[in-house]
DNA sequence: CTTGACTCTGGACTTAAGTCCAGAGTTTAG
DNA sequence: CTAAACTCTGGACTTAAGTCCAGAGTCAAG
């Protein structure tokens, strides 16, 4: 039988706050934990996989929601369904790489082109600021 | 003299609702209007193109914290101290990008190796969802 | 057994960024 | 002038994602 471990572990496992552990239970972004007898909660490899999975879509900019998503596609049936939601993600990250490739494209001209000193006239970071093309 | 607006034309200028206009006056976002006797806020150019900065910045994910630490850029005298602002920016910037980029080319290879049909054991996405590996 | 660390619950509180509202006054097109 | 459209204020409400708490029970080391 695997080792189960408590929600102190978990959270320290997983890089996930206790608290928070319980908030995911709490809006049924994880599954009721099991519990031993004084209620204590378990958990197994599974939920630090699942927690972990979590942890990684939040710091990438996913809501709860979208990997909620992603991760109820692991139990969809149907394969082509699964297909079609991780090319929709994938559209997703390829539009916002797009953009934020536009800033960085943006500020590094700035910032190449400023002297670092000298009259903020001659800033064209300052310039660029107050007025700014459409994007 | 420079035509002014009222706020209605303002937010549909900017593509800002109006009840978020009022709002970043609230929060000191805008700065106090300039008022008619009747007490209806007018606006020019200046802060119209302080709108679309802001704006542009939230579609790129930044905070309004943030977008107004850029703006307050626009107000310093100190030219060394906006080029660093901008450059910790950029460094920002560029770690989004790179991350997203990993995720981009893990769905693109699982998307590409996915047939689309057939039994969810054969499908790649199912199975890394189930077992990713650290970030 | 005792002590310190751990866990339980339900609910209140927090931050960010709005969004909505009522009731009153203002502007403008016809 | 009248009606429709616009704007004002202050405050309440919303959503997302936690975070904190009190008071009570539980576990583990010595």
């Amino acid at each position: 039988m695997t080792t189960t471990i408590g929600i102190g572990q978990l959270a320290r496992r997983s890089g996930v706050p206790i608290d928070t552990v319980r908030h995911y239970e709490r809006i049924g972004l994880l599954k009721p934990a099991a519990r031993l007898a004084s209620g204590y909660r378990r958990y197994g490899e599974a939920e630090q996989k699942r927690l972990r999975f979590i942890r990684r879509g939040k710091a990438l900019g996913f809501t709860l929601d979208e990997i909620q998503a992603l991760l109820s596609l692991g139990s969809s049936r149907d394969v082509a369904r699964v297909r079609g939601a991780a090319s929709e993600r994938l559209a997703d990250v390829e539009r916002r790489i797009a953009e934020l490739t536009r800033v960085r494209d943006g500020l590094r001209a700035l910032i190449a082109a400023c002297p670092g000193h000298g009259r903020a006239e001659d800033c064209p970071i300052l310039n660029a600021l107050s007025q700014e093309s459409e994007p």
